[in-house]
DNA sequence: GATGCGTGGGG
DNA sequence: TCCCCAAGCAT
């Protein structure tokens, strides 16, 4: 049995019971939850898409909502410019695609914030078409399983994909469930910090344990989060989503002690449009 | 191609 | 406590 009918049939039996995995899930409502599950676990993604799509089923609903609607329903998901391209896409749906999701890879790659991870998502996990999913988790696998290594390289690259275009199956259902199949695989079992390696069903075929479980070099530190902008912004979203009416910069200058921060920060959010500020140079949700 | 972009849980 | 990481994207 290859490793690919082997994951398939393990996803099959094993499959997280995920609210868009459900049947009569659309492919407008595969593409929240994707945009949802960039960056952010699973299990965190699995409540905030259920109300969002009681609220938003579809584009159409989506794009006659207001960014700060949008902002808000998001909640603490992170990364609030997810909320506002999601909104953008629905309205690009809407104009320009008759209120469907387009099929095509090129057209889907289009859109705001559907790269080349999300586009090619969906193009198994809506329409059961076959494309090369390529996450994290689908790079890990296929470092370990297949190279013997532990850590991916640091940025995709072209050998990479070729490779794993050399593991989807033919047929459009087969990739489908591979590429399914796969991502679930190195996000339950093959993880990145602990694997459950005595639970791996493929362990008699992965390079990674036949070498003795070499360790990856520790690669640069990355952004230390505390103190940083980007917490900052957080602050000030955080403070602008509660406000019930808009805040003046005195305001804002409380939130967070260094006020050359405060003003760095609310600029850049509002140069991504997710402040607006108010002819009375108050600042406030974009309406 | 490196960097910036939230938030929360686990070791 | 601190650090890592989680279905990436845009620039």
């Amino acid at each position: 049995m290859t490793v690919q009918s082997a994951l398939t049939r393990w996803f099959g039996k094993t499959a997280r019971p995920l609210p868009w995995r459900e049947s009569g899930v659309t492919p407008w409502q595969i593409l929240v939850s994707e945009i949802m599950l960039q960056q952010t676990p699973a299990i965190r993604v699995a409540p905030q898409w259920l109300s969002w799509i009681a609220r938003w089923p579809d584009a159409k609903s989506l794009a006659n909502a207001s960014p700060a609607d949008a902002i808000r329903q998001w909640d603490r998901l992170g990364y609030p410019n997810r909320a506002l391209r999601l909104r953008q896409t629905a309205q690009r749906i809407v104009e320009e695609h008759g209120g469907q999701l387009p099929r095509d890879e090129a057209e889907l790659r289009k859109l705001p914030g559907i790269g080349e991870y999300t586009a090619a998502a969906i193009l198994a996990f809506a329409y059961e078409q076959r494309s090369v999913v390529l996450d994290t988790n689908v790079r890990r696998v296929i470092t370990r399983v297949w190279h013997g290594r532990e850590r991916q390289p640091a940025t995709l690259g072209s050998e990479e994909r070729t490779f794993a275009e050399g593991l989807v199956p033919s047929t459009a259902k087969a990739a489908a469930r591979w590429s399914a199949a796969v991502m679930e695989f190195g996000a339950v079992i093959c993880t990145a910090k602990k694997p459950q390696c005595s639970h791996c069903i493929i362990k008699n075929e992965c390079a990674w344990r036949l070498a003795g479980f070499p360790a990856s070099e520790i690669h640069t530190r990355k952004q230390q989060f505390h103190g940083t902008d980007r917490q900052v912004r957080g602050i000030i979203m955080q403070a602008l989503k509660t406000a019930t009416k808009s805040l003046a910069m005195s305001d804002l200058e409380l939130v967070w002690q260094d006020s050359q921060q405060v003003h760095r920060a609310l600029d850049s959010l509002v140069s991504d449009e997710l402040v607006e500020v108010t002819k009375n140079g108050r600042y406030r949700l974009p309406q």
